[in-house]
Order: structure tokens, then C-alpha cells, then sequence
DNA sequence: TCACAATACCAAAGCGCTTTGGACGACGGG
DNA sequence: CCCGTCGTCCAAAGCGCTTTGGTATTGTGA
């Protein structure tokens, strides 16, 4: 059923059902409802296309997931973040589209986009320290929200981020004054902003409390469990192993948590672990006692609020950059305890 | 830049540059260079949707993926399985368009797409047994494949699955085999088909060793972490606890596992694990001595099949039905071992 | 040399919608 | 009584592309 087809059986003009539908007042009340009520009848949907050729509105968001060509990983956190951006989309009558692109091309996909005009705005993932993707969409005058930020961009863009830095800092802090003056940071790729920020925070952290950092405890890896199991057997094994961890995801927490427990040693007594917590909806650290201490700050919610900042800009509600930044909360769980002592440390790992 | 503009700039008819674009015979090679030529230097792409709309062919696939009311949960392994997808799609020149939604209104997601016309076929993921969509799709002439079956559906239909019943049945006959008798199934929500395929194959595999099923002994929920942990402990305190678990993923057997160490057991040795492994990319199972012995079935190749099928169907190349049905891998890890003697087992429970 | 067929191009219609620029009565004020 | 206004509707153009149904221009065989 076409628009062609619904105006023809009700004895009426296309503009007039036309307008109709979408709420012009040229339309009699009587012959509105008439409208709305065959509309609905038969079932009748303005097709997508001609809709958006005609308005010159494509009513829809692009989303490009790189998936990296390393370990052809695709990040699990943007299953949650399109849920929650999803929701946000329907509400407005937005569809989405997502193109999956090796990491490489991601420029030329967006250029892609763009030139087809196949869309109203999107949202960059991932955005790295120099974020080239940032001056592309400006040039190319499409529509975006940054999810995270770009250190090094001067331009002015909307973004939404997490404090990551303020959060791995304060993690830093809370271990030492548990006592950890061996803190391994097992982070994400650091060529990605939050990452570089995260580390910025541990170093706060630990300049704060007057430690000197060790590059022996620091490493960087694509977010997987094997990493985060790999990284922490490492440092464990390493002649001055340290008493705690700061992991960048749950996923790499539990990876480090296998490389503890597989020594014999106890997490949360004799080594203490300390996760970034995206609430990822399959994988919730939250029972009466969370099996994690976390920095939490939900994924999903930064889908909704990063799609509501995108939507606005769109329509034009907001024409100056927007800027958001979600504190993290500190959630206690059962990973983290006072450093051991020294010689109780020792006689746990002979 | 559009087709207008280009064709003014080389001094063509609109006609003629778009035969020569997309290598229609009725133009010369030297005209086909220059016109190509043009189009690469300014960037030119045919706008979607004016040629959706000319053609008729919306070059978009849709997948429309629940997120269950419960745990407003977005199935992990999706990621996975459109990237594998999203490979096929692009090499065809198909875009990818996804509704969320949640489980109830999935009917209405398709009539949506389908009365839009904005997609030339989708992928139905997650059946039931008694999947409705599969009548639905059929009845709306709209061209689907099925990740998976729907056992009680006898219309003829397209889909493509994993033997879980045969690798069900397989590890619980390895199971028995290393002497257990009391094996717990960590199952999925078993109004999803997959999961009631899990179970016969559990239940064929106990009958094929003699065994009686125990009702105390079958769960089933939401494949959470949270959930494997929650199961595997109850299981675990009852007064006959399982000396093996059957888990209906990696994440759920991450749960168990925690369950079991978290007793002081150790897993392996005094409880055995076997997971269903989707093989995703953030959670390779896949060391020199993999953590858990699984059943492995990549989801991405899953992903790529299935698209691949249904272009096929598209493209009127399979008239009729297809299917196809992977075999799991049998993996071996470290999640393994003989049942414990009597004995010994109460032992290390005290 | 002429007719006929390729060859290489073009004008215009059409895809299904929105939107501009009216038309046509009815109604009310001067 | 007439004119301007308002309310209600419609015809047709236009969005950017493809495709049908041509028209010139050249090459070929008799």
C-alpha cells in the first residue's frame, strides 16, 4: 500500500493525505482521522526512501564499528552503547545503519557516507588522540557526537566521555592507602584516548601519593580476557610482582583474576584488583557483594545521552559543540584488601 | 556533487554517465574512462536512496535485534555475528540497517521494515520453537534466513544452525566417559530452540549411558555471567551436587567457574566444566591448553554463512529453501578431568 | 550510391513521497 | 451586495536516480 494507492480509496488527494499524516494543519479534523484510521487499516507506512529523498532527510544514524584488524575483535561494549543509543533513534523516528570496516578505512567509510547521503549524523567510536575522523566530518559538514575525546584536537566538536582520568586516579589512591605501592596498570591500546587518560590518571595517582612509576607495570593490549590473563602472569612473574591491579574492562579483570588464582594466590588478599566497569548487560558486576571493585559508568547510558546530544544537533537545537563528561562511581567489591605484608607475601608464592 | 552535476561538468547526458557508471554496454570505453575518471576525482556515489527508490532494490539487509525485558540484555555474540556478516554484505554492496527492540514487539519491527520497504530481506536471530516470525516473514513475501531452527515450524524455510544436539550429546558422553554421573546443564532460556536442542542432546547422552535425569540437576535462564555463577553454586550446595557441569557459554561457564573456586574447589579436577563456545572475538578460549574444554562453533562464520545465504535468496539464485547445519568442534582444555572419587570429593568439601 | 544496422548518445518518464502555489466555497464586515 | 479572508482541498513540480524509447552519426554490404 502506497501513498498513490491509500488517497485513490479514500477519494482523496495525495497532498491532502499527506498532510494528513503528518500533522499539517491544512486538513479537516472529520477527513484527518478518515485518514489516520485507513492508514492504520491497511497498514500503511510511508516508504523510507522516497520519504527521505523527497524531505532530503535521511531519518537515520550511521554507526561505523571498526573491528580491529589484530585479533578481528569487535569492541562488546558497542552491543550495550547501540542499545541504549537505539532507544534514543526509535523515540524519534530514527533507523540506524552500521557499517563494520577494518580499522584502516575508516576515513574513506565516512567519506562513503556522506557522498551517498545516507545519513542524517553519526557517532564516532574510539576516537584516538588526534582523532583525525574529527577534522573529516567538520570538512565534510555531516552531523556528529564523539564518544570519548580527542586529546589533541583543537577543533571545537560535541563529545561525551567518561572521566576516565579522574577515575583511574582515584583508584590509584584508594589502593596505596590500602597499602599497594605496586600498582600494575593493564591497559587498553594506547593510541586510544581514554587509554592515554587512563594512564594519565594512574601516574596522577601515584605522583600524588609521592610513588614513582615503573614501566615494568605497565602494559598495553587489545581488551581481551587472554591479554588481561597473559599481562598480569607476566607481572606477577616478574621479580618485583605488584600487589594490585588496575584492569581496563571486566573482560581483562577476569583474564588477570585466572592469572591469580591459577598461582595458588588469592585475589582480594593477596593481590587486589580494581576494573573499569562498563555495566555491560551480560556481564553485570553487581551482586550483594560485586565480585569487582569498579569504576562503574554504564555503557548503555552513554548510548542514550550521546544519541540525544547527536539528535539535537541534527535538528539544529544546538548549534554550539556540546561537551559531556560522566563521573565514574567507585563501586566496593571483594577484590581488593589491604596489601599484604611483605613476608606474607613472600611465603604465598613459594 | 550528484548525477546532475557530473554529467554537466563532463558535458553528458545524465543517461550516459549513469550506463557508463554501472557498465551498462551502450557506451564507448573512452567516454566509460572519462566518466569513471570524473566520478573517482570528485568523489561521486550515487545517492542511496534516489536509486533505491529507481530501482526498487533497497540494498540494505536488516537485522532486528532483541534485547530481552528482563535483563534489558543484548545478546554478546551479535557483535560477532554481523561482523562476520557485515564482510558479505559489503563485498555485495549491501548496507546493513538494525532495529532494537524489545522481544515483544518483534513481530511489529518486520511489518515495520517490511512496509517501509526498507530492506530487501533480514536475518531472524534467536527462534523458538514455535517462531512466529517465520510464518510472518513468509506471509509478507519478505526474503529471511534463520540463525537457527524452529523445531515445531513445518513450513519450508531457510536457515542455517549448529548440531547442538549432537554436541550436547557428545560432551555429555565424554563426561560419563571420565566417570561422571552427576552432570549439571547450565542452560539457556529453553523457549528458545537452541537450548531445548541442548538439552535432548544432554538427555540422549545420559539414556545412551544408562543414566537417569535429575530435574535438580537442569537449569535454565538468561546466559549471563551472573546467572552461570548463581546456578553452578545452588547446584553445587544441594545435598548430591554434580561432579561436571555443561555450560551454555563461555561467559556462563566464567560463571560456574567462579562458583566452584570460590567453594575452595578446584576446577578440573574436583568439578569438570564443558562450555558451548561461541568463539568470540574479545573471549578466545583458544590458548596453547585452552581454559575450558567446549564445544566450539565460530559465530562469525555463522554470520558470514548466513549472509551469504540469504543474498543468494535474494539475488533469486536458491529458490528454494536451504540449510545448512555446522558441526561444533570438540576442544580439549584445561576445564577437564575424571570424576573424583567419593571419597576424595568429600573430602576437599569440608 | 543508398539503405540498413550498429554505435553512441539523449530527453523524458517514473520510483513514492513532500511541498509549492493555487482553486473553490463559505463566511463575515463594511 | 461585494470583497477579502479563511478553511479545505488539489494539481503538479521536484528530490536524484534508472530506464524506456527514442535520435543522430557512423560504418557496412549490395
Amino acid at each position: 500500500m502506497n501513498l498513490k494507492e491509500l488517497a485513490h480509496t479514500l477519494g482523496l488527494s495525495q497532498t491532502t493525505v499527506s498532510r494528513a499524516l503528518n500533522g499539517y494543519p491544512e486538513v479537516s479534523e472529520t477527513t484527518r482521522r478518515r485518514v489516520l484510521q485507513a492508514a492504520e487499516q491497511h497498514n500503511y507506512r510511508p516508504n523510507t526512501r522516497a520519504k527521505a529523498l523527497a524531505t532530503g532527510r535521511a531519518m537515520t544514524i550511521g554507526h561505523v564499528i571498526p573491528v580491529s584488524t589484530k585479533h578481528e575483535m569487535v569492541n562488546p561494549v558497542f552491543a550495550d552503547f547501540i542499545s541504549g543509543a537505539a532507544e534514543v533513534y526509535a523515540a524519534h523516528g530514527y533507523d540506524i545503519t552500521m557499517s563494520v570496516v577494518k580499522d584502516a578505512d575508516e576515513a574513506g567509510a565516512y567519506r562513503t557516507l556522506a557522498a551517498k547521503s545516507a545519513v542524517d549524523g553519526v557517532i564516532v567510536h574510539a576516537p584516538t588522540t588526534d582523532e583525525p575522523r574529527i577534522a573529516l566530518l567538520t570538512e565534510l559538514g555531516l552531523p556528529f557526537v564523539v564518544h570519548g575525546r580527542a586529546s589533541q584536537v583543537t577543533l571545537p566538536y560535541s563529545w561525551l566521555d567518561v572521566n576516565n582520568r579522574r577515575g583511574f586516579q582515584r583508584a590509584t589512591e584508594f589502593l596505596v592507602d590500602l597499602g599497594h605501592h605496586r600498582i600494575g596498570l593493564i591497559n587498553g591500546l594506547e593510541h586510544l584516548d581514554f587509554a592515554i587518560r587512563r594512564r594519565q590518571g594512574y601516574l596522577a595517582g601515584l605522583a600524588q601519593c609521592g610513588l614513582q612509576p615503573d614501566a615494568a607495570l605497565m602494559t598495553t593490549g587489545e581488551m581481551t580476557e587472554s591479554y588481561g590473563y597473559l599481562a598480569a602472569g607476566r607481572m606477577i612473574d616478574a621479580p618485583h610482582p605488584p600487589t594490585a591491579f588496575l584492569a581496563s574492562s571486566i573482560i581483562v579483570a577476569l583474564g588477570a583474576r585466572r592469572a591469580i588464582e591459577e598461582r595458588g594466590l588469592v585475589m582480594g588478599r593477596d593481590i587486589s584488583i580494581i576494573a573499569h566497569d562498563d555495566d555491560l548487560s551480560y556481564f553485570r558486576n553487581d551482586e550483594t557483594e560485586p565480585m569487582f571493585t569498579a569504576l562503574r559508568s554504564s555503557v548503555k547510558e552513554a548510548g542514550h545521552r550521546t544519541a540525544t546530544m547527536l539528535l539535537a544537533k541534527i535538528s539544529g537545537t544546538d548549534q554550539t559543540p556540546q561537551q559531556q563528561l560522566m563521573e565514574v562511581e567507585m563501586i566496593l567489591g571483594r577484590s581488593t584488601g589491604p596489601a599484604p605484608i611483605g613476608l606474607a607475601r613472600e611465603r604465598q608464592r613459594s
